[in-house]
DNA sequence: AATGAATGAGTATTCATTCAT
DNA sequence: TATGAATGAATACTCATTCAT
């Protein structure tokens, strides 16, 4: 994918149906036969594309950190014009990429137990790389005027940013219901945006107003 | 236990032990034989308390729950004469009893695939009861003049703190560590308070501050 | 068997029916499966009384060094009061002994490359003691005045009479047969009494004349 | 090879990779997939050349057979002008080639449970052509006067001969080891003719002891 | 209450072999 | 000749659960 155009069709078909499977029924009740089954293929297919289950799932969470590295990234260039709206757009995007993986922030925890290289992977990726990625930008964001705050406080807006984020995609109420993306990333980015909602400065306020009011039309947005 | 005087010594025994295995290696790596010899029972005793692992994993989702509602409860009857001192001290109780029950929040979705009973339970009790009454409780410290914010603010507020109370327990990378409940706690209490922040009031901002103060002694609360 | 006289029914039902089985098919081509349907009972319970299929190799293993090691005692002891007939009528029980283990003889080599524990054992054991017990004796039997030769001599003897023993009874042509143990005893311990022929010594010659001429009536032991 | 110039350079190159790689990790633990891999060419492509992996070891087995025989044949021409060298270095030649196909000694017996046709080349060929061909030639040394003994001394030295050539090899404590060739024949060969020793006529005990005192230079060899 | 042997459907995985290209 | 994706029966092993005592 990243590097030579993906590797064979067969191999992203397995990639594919097992992001379903693992959203709708749960990776830990999701076997490799069960995935060979609803493509059609043989175990020994399968099998021939991927050495073990952990294999298919850390091919996932590959494609996971990839999506969310790359939004940091598409965020850190976006904020040289920062824009309210450009941020919420991304939020959004960000939030349907949460909700596409969904399997992944339910049930990274129990997944630990029994796949020990993803808990590597986590460790360098999601708490290094991307974590320490979103603070910096929540820094720059104040850098340009958007946000308010010493640096402790945009510190503890960062990490508990992140928390709110994955944390409303695994809500667990509505991981398995078959939400639709849209409305999951709606209403997630109306929470998270009233999260920030404090820190914005008074020179954004105002579009920040108009954005959150045209995602909730009814109400207006509070002074603190 | 409070009603019924407990069903047996082996029968608390059991829940007692599973809990701290699964808290330990995770509940899907921990068998039934794991928990039996850990007590040096038979599997055939274990049974005889209890009719399959689901059970034992209800029951403790019974006791963590009942916990939680206990401690609304006790939230109720403080904010009668609103301290932050109170609020903060319960704030912590909480987070203890989370982190006591932690593979709970850590492994809930991923249970539900192969437990449909704790559904059920999860959406009457922890979506229902207690989200209810964690609104509830915020509604009224604004009533009494401890927080500020419309109804839709509080009615957010409300609802990522406790996405954030539940989030910072299961966070992947603390959860098996064998830290210190003490610590865990602490820093958590911490990140909900500077969460709740920019909603205390005036007339509490100075307690507010003084107990961030003496709990993170560096920093103080600047303004928002 | 040794400490606690047996373990289980079943443990040594598994056993022995394995025996039997790895004897007649070849241990490649006895599945654990096989071994349970072979005794009506679940693979289930086979593996409560094993964690692994090596393991009842290595229990098998166990049992069959220590009859090696016991039959080597034995003969230390006999050798006190040194009989031609004595030696041979262990000889020929050692020999069954082997005979009745004798997929191991067999397939030791080749299952050195799926069972790694074995290897160990065998390096202990079988390359260890049971080979330096058998050089120690053919010094013995020497001192005894039974055999004669040098230092080197008996040295080469006691190797080579071990190599012997075993290709004999590994012996790819009469493995799988259904021979009787005795005929194949009878007929190994005829070979073997014929290596061991130069080596008398001239006092234990009659002796050893006559039951070489018992065994095998129609010849009799040409001088060297 | 010799008849019909050879099959084609892949077909060589499997049968070669094949012994190099069961010799080192056992036939048993050595695939299809990994003798393709090993060389390079795809799997598809070794079964073109073979039909089975049967196949593969049978080839190897002709030639094994096919070089014993060979060997065999040249003892009988090289007796006609006796000589202790002569034999001496034809029997490390044997040792060696026995050396290059180890993994057939040491695995043969199970590969039988495995490999029906490999059973009867060798009943025809070991266990027929080879072991007759070898009585044969101890008799003829006798003829020659090189040995002594009866027939049934020297139809018992002929078989056990061959027991211990092939044991010698077997042994499962050097099989795997990455020995030289020449260390395993040596050594192989200074048993085998202390194995001789008491059958070599008093005419050949001068050259006899000359060779032997050349492979082991500090012990001479003492007469029985 | 308690024991521990027994059950059996499942689970990941392997590997000789086939087949379309 | 050669490729490499695909097959599927087999294999070792697991684990919640049952049952006779």
């Amino acid at each position: 994918m990243s590097r030579k155009e993906s590797k064979s069709p067969t191999f992203d078909r397995i990639v594919e149906a097992s992001l379903q499977l693992f959203n709708q029924q749960g990776e830990r009740s999701v076997t490799t036969n069960h995935i060979a089954r609803y493509l059609n293929i043989s175990t020994g297919n399968l099998y021939y594309h991927f050495a073990c289950k952990e294999d298919i799932i850390n091919e996932l969470y590959r494609r996971y950190s990839k999506g969310m590295a790359d939004y940091l990234n598409a965020a850190g260039e976006l904020s040289v014009n920062a824009s309210i709206e450009g941020l919420v757009s991304l939020l959004e995007k960000v939030l349907r990429h949460l909700w596409t993986f969904r399997f992944i922030p339910q049930s990274i925890s129990s997944l630990f137990s029994v796949n020990q290289s993803l808990q590597e992977s986590y460790s360098k990726i999601e708490a290094g790389l991307i974590s320490r990625g979103v603070e910096k930008l929540f820094f720059k964001l104040r850098d340009q005027g958007m946000l308010e705050g010493d640096d402790v406080q945009i510190g503890f807006l960062a990490r508990n940013f992140q928390l709110l984020q994955t944390g409303w995609i695994a809500r667990p109420d509505i991981a398995r219901c078959p939400q639709e993306a849209q409305v999951v990333a709606r209403e997630g980015c109306l929470s998270l945006l009233y999260f920030l909602a404090p820190y914005v400065s008074s020179r954004f306020r105002q579009p920040f107003e108009r954005v959150l009011a045209s995602m909730a039309p009814v109400q207006a947005l509070p002074a603190v």
